[in-house]
RNA sequence: GCGGGUGUAGCUCAGUUGGUUAGAGCGCUGGCCUGUCACGCCAGAGGCCGCGGGUUCGAGUCCCGUCACUCGCGCCA
């Protein structure tokens, strides 16, 4: 007989009764009676009940052995008296006698309970991050990880894609994020950086010849991090396809999303084809690029209303009239909502957006019909309220709140508080999955800070229009063929079709501030490799960790990852990051220079 | 870097307008109970009320500062 075990502890069923076999596991609970003791016995496939009697030698030892022990059981699977059966338990109809006991490893006292649902600190459970993964549900999100991994490799492999593995030490960028850099023993004063994602590899084993590409690619990047950004590092499903069209690239991946989401959607629903939203509509109806079509209503701009005559709405007029705009954000059957939960909103606006408030008009049947109520209500006359409602496709018993400012800003507050209003509600559908693919984005903007034009998003896409429109149209114009897809206002995943032509390349770069010296240097491998035969190409990421978050159902992205960082980007549980040995600094030419507060 | 929230027993939480000895559940220890499976019953141990100042006759409670965790902003081609 093997030493720890014969079976596992969702093994064992009726069949087996009168069998003679060993378990191994934790003691995920324990019940004492004067006539026995019952153990609940679990490892990674289930639980099984161990008996013990007090006619066993052990019987003390066991009983005084704390939870989450582990120990080794060996005796006779025996069949329950019907009043004994558990049917909440694949093993309910057997339990495993203890005529032998090993205790493999005692616990010692826990700092957090495994069995249970209770919610826990999360600094206690990153410390611990062993014991939290032992909890069923952090257990389930991660075998669910690995299954959703899997199908998706599976998936790619089915397609003619092949799986490739591209440096971790790798070249500083200077586009994107921050980088994580890496100092360099035989090269003093030089370092490498993780890379914030295998891009130019990805490019570059196209130009290799390879066709179809993709990896669960570990990335980097030292930005701050969200409920859905784990600090540091998160893993890509990247992708990239050679003589491929922005429709080759939709035809290849949208299956591949909708199918893995499908497999494990767990009676959710997956909406297919995926709807196409160009990024400029996106702007106007959500506010966002990352849409959540599972809010059942639109933004509205109403900034024209608020230039007109018999408008008194100082502040708003005076946005609009120099510039800017006024969105107006439906919040749709609230007649029956308190005055506190208009104030509430506007709070919410004030503290988390750090807006200056939230205007709003609610909507009554009054006696010459339709009439706008609320504090804002007296600065408009009512038919200009009645045509701003029906253009926003509202009626009595609706409100509308409204977001004013510059461009950026006006879409930036209304699409935040479409979701909040959305969410306060409860109008958020549950139980979907809504994808979407935002389209034509643009291939640049302006960056007020520097007061320059800069990528908007990947320097590498390819400009619709190609060079002629480089050379002839308004850089801010350009549109791109570059794309993402969103599902339940998350964004999963961004790509593009790639600028293949070094004159292009260097072109792109030069509108966007970089000389051709620089990108020489900056982009040596890509550029060079471009010099001689690149095919056209373009690709997409997909974040895994996004992908499982979101088929999990988890409200935070450490929920899906085996050892994740806290807000700090710290590894409570290995103490990372930390000082170092003076001599691996030496080593590395490095000499530290604190801020102040630190020496 | 900035703003919000939280911090009371190993864990989850309660704690009134500032007022006796800070409570409950889970877990732990001991005892009881004829088969439990969220077992039940009795008893017990366990507290720098995050930390440091302040106001007050008196602070878990009010004020200031600080630390930790978290959510958001900035950041994230």
């Amino acid at each position: 007989m093997h030493i720890y075990r014969t079976h596992n502890c969702n093994e064992l069923r009726a069949a087996n009764i009168g069998e003679t076999v060993k378990l191994s596991g934790w003691i995920h609970s324990k019940r004492e009676h004067p006539n026995a003791l019952f153990i609940d016995l679990r490892d990674h496939y289930g639980i099984t009940q161990v008996v013990v009697y007090p006619v066993a030698s052990f019987f003390e030892s066991l009983k005084r052995c704390p939870l989450e022990s582990v120990i080794t059981i060996t005796g006779e699977v025996l069949a329950r008296d019907d009043m004994a059966i558990n049917k909440n338990r694949a093993t309910g109809e057997i339990e495993l006698r203890a005529d032998e006991a090993i205790i493999e490893n005692a616990s010692a006292k826990l700092p957090l309970p495994i069995a249970g649902d209770q919610e826990y600190p999360e600094d206690i459970r990153l410390r611990h991050r062993y014991l939290d993964l032992r909890r069923e549900k952090l257990h389930n999100n991660i075998i669910l990880r690995s299954n959703v991994i899997s199908s998706l490799r599976k998936r790619m492999i089915d397609q003619g894609f092949m799986e490739f593995q591209t440096p971790i030490l790798t070249a500083s960028s200077p586009e994107g994020a921050r980088d994580f850099l890496v100092p360099s023993r035989l090269n003093p004063g030089q370092f490498y950086a993780l890379p914030q994602a295998p891009q130019q590899f990805k490019q570059l084993l196209m130009v290799a010849g390879f066709d179809k590409y993709f990896q669960i690619a570990p990335c980097f990047r030292d930005e701050d991090a969200r409920a859905d950004r784990s600090p540091g590092e998160f893993y890509q499903l990247d992708i990239e396809m050679s003589f491929a069209t922005q429709e080759d690239v939709f035809q290849a991946i949208e299956p591949v999303m909708a199918g893995v989401f499908e497999e494990f959607a767990d009676g959710r629903t997956v909406e297919t084809p995926f709807p196409r939203i160009p990024y400029k509509e996106s702007m106007e109806k959500y506010g966002n690029d990352k849409p959540d079509l599972r809010i059942p209503f639109e933004l509205c701009n109403v900034s024209e209303f608020f230039t007109e005559e018999g408008v008194e709405f100082k502040a708003f007029k005076s946005i609009v009239e120099s510039g800017g705009m006024v969105q107006a954000i439906p919040a749709p059957c609230t007649a029956d909502k308190p005055r506190s939960f208009f104030d509430k909103l506007n709070k919410w606006a004030q503290k988390e957006m750090q807006a200056p408030g939230l205007g709003y008009i609610r909507l009554e049947d009054g006696e010459n019909g339709l009439e706008g109520k609320g504090p804002i209500a007296k600065f408009f006359p009512q038919d200009v309220i009645r045509r701003m409602a029906a253009k926003a496709g509202l009626g009595a018993g609706d409100a509308m709140f409204f977001s004013a400012g510059k461009a950026g800003d006006a879409y930036k507050l209304a699409g935040a508080a479409r979701a909040e209003v959305a969410k306060q509600l409860g109008l958020i559908e549950e139980n979907v999955f809504k994808f979407c693919w935002i389209v034509d984005f643009p291939m640049y903007v302006w960056d007020e800070d520097n007061k320059k034009v800069d990528f908007s998003h990947n320097p590498f896409s390819m400009p619709q229009g190609g060079m002629d429109a480089l050379k002839n149209k308004d850089p801010l114009d350009i549109l791109a063929y570059q794309y993402d897809i969103v599902c339940n206002g998350i964004e999963l995943s961004s790509g593009a079709i790639r600028n293949h032509q070094v004159d292009g390349m260097y072109k792109a770069f030069e509108i966007a501030g970089y000389s051709h010296d620089v990108v020489d240097k900056e982009f040596a491998g890509m550029i060079n490799a471009f010099k001689y035969g690149a095919p056209p190409h373009g690709g997409i990421a997909p974040g895994v960790d996004r992908i499982v978050m979101l088929l999990a159902g988890a409200e935070n992205i450490r929920e899906v990852i085996v050892f994740p960082m806290n807000q700090q980007a710290q590894d409570l549980m290995m103490n990372a990051p930390a000082e170092v040995d003076p001599k691996q600094l030496r080593e590395l030419h490095l000499r530290l220079d604190l801020p102040k507060d630190l020496k």
